[in-house]
DNA sequence: AGTATTGAGGACTCTTTTATCCTAAATTAA
DNA sequence: TTAATTTAGGATAAAAGAGTCCTCAATACT
């Protein structure tokens, strides 16, 4: 099991890039789609979901696509996993009881209440700014890797 | 999302019923899949997989069924986890990035990878017999709820 | 007006997870 | 030996997640 689901960390990676090219005009969901190898209509499925959240506003059209409907600074990652993957996992039991809560916890409620709060901060401190920043300070790749991509990565690793 | 796949958490609660119950027999699978209100094949299936582990031993026929190859109060939540789940959680990144790690990491990699130690060592710390010792201490429900008892426990809460 | 571009959204496919069902093999007890 | 019990394991089905493809609607530019 992941943290997060696919169609989730997809979502965040396109808008870290959105974040990193900081631009005030739309931009194409085919042009994201393409700096991240992942497929357009795949991709295009999943920012509806921020649009529809009001995240981010679209537009059709020749120069159309989509942008940031606030400052990158102001948006938090948790808003964006909320509206892909939702906050179950920061709310709900980790074994899944119905019902499980202070009143009658279940046998890890008290740690993973502790450690929820802790994982959910996590995700509410970290802006799309602060990421993109990160990123381009390690210099590093959002890109989903190819097959191609991974074989030449573990050449690389194995000199 | 969840923290951890169902059949995880159905694996994670018939073992912590097996504490409870904290026999030196064998013990019949199908009982344990009615105290708990799942399907028996299902849960055969899910503790087949801790047996392959080496955390259960199986026995066929009458009186049989399974029961810990070590006392509960060294198996640690972590090891059912691993079994079932895997460790994939605890140790990749939340990005799901391929080679994100300390030379290359991904915008989340630090703050993520302080987490998940936190996270782990919950999972390493948490044994079978304190775990059972919980649940009977607050008198704590494992028993996965039918539709009826989802109506009546809603009930209860509105009063 | 016409054409190319781009997001919206429905239909469909593929894979994985979840779940059910049936048969086989091992074992116990009469 | 026979019958009953219980796990092992394969076949299959249902549901959810992941991904593709096609058409429609909005828009910009000529």
């Amino acid at each position: 099991m992941a943290l997060l689901s696919k169609s989730c960390v997809y979502g965040i990676r396109a808008v870290i890039l959105m974040a990193i090219k900081g631009n005030a005009e739309f931009m194409s969901i085919k042009d994201i789609a393409e700096d991240l190898n992942l497929s357009a209509h795949f991709l295009t499925k999943i920012l509806q979901q921020l649009t529809q959240e009001g995240l981010l506003y679209s537009h059709r059209g020749p120069k159309g696509g989509v942008k940031f409907s606030r400052p990158a600074k102001e948006i938090k990652l948790i808003e964006i996993v909320a509206a892909i993957d939702g906050l179950e996992l920061f709310e709900e039991c980790a074994l899944g009881l119905h019902g499980c809560g202070t009143a009658t916890p279940c046998p890890l409620h008290e740690k993973w209440a502790e450690h929820k709060v802790v994982l959910r901060t996590l995700f509410e401190t970290e802006d799309l700014e602060k990421l993109a920043a990160n990123v381009q300070d390690a210099g590093l790749r959002l890109r989903t890797l190819s097959q191609l991509d991974i074989i030449e990565f573990n050449k690389n690793k194995k000199k």
